[in-house]
DNA sequence: GTGTTTTCGTAACGGTGTTGTAATACGCTG
DNA sequence: CAGCGTATTACAACACCGTTACGAAAACAC
């Protein structure tokens, strides 16, 4: 009927593989669709027939990171010592992190920032605490925490633990003299530790 | 000798306030210079007079955001209970960032991304957490953290929390059926309860 | 060979931060 | 009081961005 397309599947590969480079150790504001597009010998047009808009192609991105960010963590077997599992879960957590800092930052980008299109669709990026809370439920289960909370809330302190650990090396935000590596799995035993007697035995009841 | 000076010390006042302004309810990224110096009724030259570029801008926006975050943290007077200070600064530590999420941004922003001219210097966050770590040093004295662990490090454990499920929040990568504002506190007690009695005392030693 | 239709590259639009340049407005001098 | 010197400012140009409108290119139908 007209022309035949070359805004196909294999140059949106293309596209898709050049950006991640780019992102990859640049960061997501370095990446231009000029300069995409000319790198791939296209024009910006492609961009806009294959993902919209910047926002959709780093959109796609997103995906791809978070694809290989479950996988890492989906990677951690279970042992028969859940309470353990957690801590290597929190390790891989921040093993990623590190490794790949940019596409880390994609993930957990401000909202507002990306996506403005699809931002009505709920993040993937939660989904990948899954294994998290399996295995908090598990260590539920052989009395390795308490059962006063959920799995859920437990899962969500130790993400949010390494989560906060990991964002503050990666900002730049580390206390000088204090390198968070050597102290990161002490702090996330003391926090599996601090579930297993159930919470508030210590200090508890006081304010709230 | 010259023309008279506009650009002192007042209309420099008056920019950072209007841009604090926009940045506050609209983000960083929302603040452009032409708008910003249409506003004052001047010409982006007073921008470079004053401050060097947008980046110089934003650094003293952060400087101001950071003597905010820290007077509000200094005004948890500490009790006779130095856990519980600590909780209490957890909590003032989320009560600012929730109310001014956009300063916040600014703060634990990427070092990259803002201040490439004085990226020299140490970012002057992590002085703001000096009340933490004194009030876990208090904390130790009386017998409420165990002493196994230097207090910075169970104190940047607490930083670390707070910062990383604060910051799930914020850029809406919270749990879609787990609100962060109901456990957070919580999990702040948990993690207190198990630096109690030393780390490592129930799941300790497998790894590492 | 002409028409039609789909597709794509180019160029333009409105915007940004930044920088060069020319006009301004005063103090000093004659 | 006129005019010069000069510090200081405003304006316009520059290079770049994401996005979009539009005309050229290419393959099929007749």
């Amino acid at each position: 009927m007209a022309r035949p397309k070359t805004h196909d599947e294999s140059l949106r590969l293309r596209l898709l593989h050049r950006a991640a480079a780019t992102v990859f150790d640049r960061g997501a504001a370095a990446l231009s669709l000029r300069q995409l597009a000319a790198d791939v010998k296209t024009s910006t047009t492609a961009v806009y027939s294959l993902f919209g808009s910047k926002a959709g192609l780093l959109s796609s991105l997103y995906q791809e990171a978070v694809r290989l960010f479950a996988e890492r963590l989906a990677a951690v077997r279970p042992t028969g010592d859940p309470a353990d599992d957690v801590i290597r879960i929190g390790l891989a957590y921040r093993e990623y992190a590190v490794a790949n800092p940019h596409l880390y930052a994609i993930l957990f980008a401000d909202r507002g920032v990306q996506c403005p299109s699809d931002s009505g669709r709920p993040r993937e990026v939660v989904e990948t605490y899954r294994p998290l809370v399996d295995a908090v439920r598990r260590g539920q289960r052989a009395g390795q925490f308490g059962t006063a909370s959920d799995p859920e809330v437990i899962a969500l302190s130790v993400w949010g633990m390494a989560h906060g650990l990991v964002s503050l090396v990666l900002s730049g935000n580390e206390p000088p003299e204090l390198a968070v590596a050597g102290c990161y799995e002490r702090a996330l035993r003391a926090l599996v530790t601090g579930w297993r007697g159930g919470e508030g035995s210590a200090a508890g009841r006081a304010a709230s």
